[in-house]
DNA sequence: ATATATTTTTTACGCGCGCAAACTTTTTGC
DNA sequence: GCAAAAAGTTTGCGCGCGTAAAAAATATAT
């Protein structure tokens, strides 16, 4: 590697003995140009280093290769999964992702929103707020650039959505719970800050209704992503309350479930299938903490993987093929149950 | 808000009714204009929506507003958290972070520097990998870009570093555990991704000397970044060696300890300080997850606020006076006991 | 009111590259 | 070996803004 810097584009065409035009066409796709053409540009690229100015790049083309991933909150392991496949699969594409996090904040999102409409992006995968989002906002951002939306839905906006199949998710917990003992009662958040929960909850109460049980619903005080603490807090409310009356409990989400264990402990009820325990509790999401709670956590995951891929994949076909879908897209995907010891 | 739109800042100018160099000025500060300009000028802002294209900017400037945030596992909720906090601080001062994860591999640290380097960014707040970072990759990088690391030191690398003080966590914690029980083993990983576990393991062993007692260390196998896994399945095999010469553990991170936590419960240890407990199980890092443990986890927590807020200032403080120290600053800040009833 | 200092305007150039059109060279098919 | 096709080159324009220098307008001090 020579110590040599380059400037510019001029520069380096020079050194690699073909033309600028060239090599900007090598940039833009390596096989638009002649394999001899190639090889002398990319021998040059190992001995000098020179990177366009992506600056000057993005000025100039119509479309850029950035790629916006928006998550509403990043502390939550769930996202950050998430975010990490969505990453590698932009890069993999030959995009450039650009990650941002709405820490729960509507002011936060409508700014990164905004951020990422200057950055003119190829597209974006955006999870929203969801309840607290700024739906006018959302919505002319999604008419303005291609978005695609995952985890949670608004309604009609965005031209495809890529999501779990929430109520089948609650569904099939239900059946589990119902056939290997007492039949749920559903712990849940009376706000939710994510919509999904909404959907849980009317998958809790269609399933119970078709097992043939009365529901019993008990709704978390509290706002905000802290769902480990208000877990804990409405946990030892609701066992204190004695309005339990049932031995099992499906938690409307995972980290709901951390919470609510974590007041289980506090009030010395033990939690698991096994003879000793005296209360089964079960999740939903498939949290990466989820097999490390004590007793292992009973949940469905969802598929991280297949709403990761689907999701890049739907957005690289909107960017290649250059047009929108001409109705709104939605595929939801089947979670898995994950047994374990918790319920 | 007025439909049409502006294309560039000439016609914004224009509609201000000032010279396009004045609006330039504005935008770089607005406190550079005179008060009446000003009004004018954000009087048309409320009017027209325009934004300055941060590609002419930053392709112009000599040194752009961007401020990258490096950390090497994002979905480590530890560090999930330090970004939310170092986003908060850059956004406030007026600059533009871009968060990245080298999800533990070094070929993708070396990759974001890589992008970094040609995002020419005022700074960089770094969190190494450590262990598997390539030193001289990082060497170049922190002297070609003005560069603050923090959370893992890597030796002379860069102008400033800020993280807590290793050796007095587990001094601390030593401490705590032989004056209120048995003196604790210490639990770590043979080969950790984060080097501040290396301090970690000194400060255990210093402290128990101080205190007279004989050190015993258990070195889990396993790489990367999955550490309640390996927590796990090291500690399954520990408790089944019958190597535990005491009732008092250690763990060198939280993460290890959730999952030693669920090691103990699978072998039916009950841990805790009450009497029918007979293991203690302490952590160190103050996890955000850690108060959520069964039973809560006695940590020595870092100083999350603290070291955000510093490694941003000192940042800030160097792209300010455009100089870099002459001398190489370090900062350590001391963790604090968190007293919960696993230990 | 005049001189001085400050702010603004004008003018002009440059950043590094995309892109399009016309032209030239090389490759491919027959 | 020739024509057609493909690839590469040349030329030139434009993107939207920073920035510097000089000129003009305005504010401040005397």
């Amino acid at each position: 590697m020579s110590v040599e810097k380059i400037k510019n584009m001029e520069e380096f065409a020079a050194k690699c003995g073909v033309s600028r035009p060239t090599v900007s066409k090598y940039f833009n796709d390596p096989n638009s140009v002649r394999p001899k053409t190639r090889r002398r540009i990319e021998e040059a690229l190992e001995r000098f280093d020179y990177r366009p100015n992506i600056y000057a790049v993005n000025q100039n083309r119509r479309l850029t290769k950035n790629i916006g991933i928006v998550v509403p909150y990043l502390a939550d392991p769930f996202f950050a999964e998430i975010a990490r496949y969505l990453e590698t699969h932009c890069i993999e594409a030959g995009f450039s992702p650009s990650l941002f996090s709405s820490h729960g904040k509507q002011e936060l999102e409508n700014e990164i929103l905004d951020t990422l409409r200057s950055m003119k992006p190829a597209g974006v995968l955006l999870a929203p707020l969801g309840r607290s989002s700024d739906r006018k906002v959302v919505e002319q951002f999604c008419r303005d650039v291609p978005t695609v939306l995952f985890d949670s839905n608004i309604d009609g906006i965005g031209d495809v959505f890529i999501g779990s199949d929430n109520p089948q998710f609650t569904s099939m917990m239900v059946q589990y719970l119902c056939r290997t003992g007492e039949p749920p009662c559903f712990f849940e958040m009376k706000t939710p800050p994510n919509p999904n929960a909404r959907k849980r909850r009317q998958g809790y109460l269609e399933a119970m209704e078709v097992q043939g049980h009365e529901p019993h619903i008990f709704e978390a005080q509290g706002e905000g992503w802290a769902l480990e603490e208000i877990g804990l807090r409405e946990g030892i409310r609701l066992l204190e309350s004695g309005e339990m009356q049932t031995s099992t409990i499906l938690c409307s989400n995972d980290r709901l479930a951390i919470g609510f264990f974590a007041a289980c402990y506090q009030k010395g009820r033990r939690v698991g299938i096994s003879k000793d325990c005296d209360i089964r509790v079960a999740g939903l999401d498939g949290h990466p903490f989820s097999s490390f709670t004590c007793p292992p956590l009973t949940t469905v995951s969802h598929d991280y993987e297949a709403i990761s891929e689907r999701s890049a994949e739907a957005l690289f076909d909107m960017i290649v093929d250059q047009n929108r879908p001409a109705s709104r897209q939605e595929k939801l995907f089947d979670g898995k149950l994950i047994m374990r010891t918790s319920a």
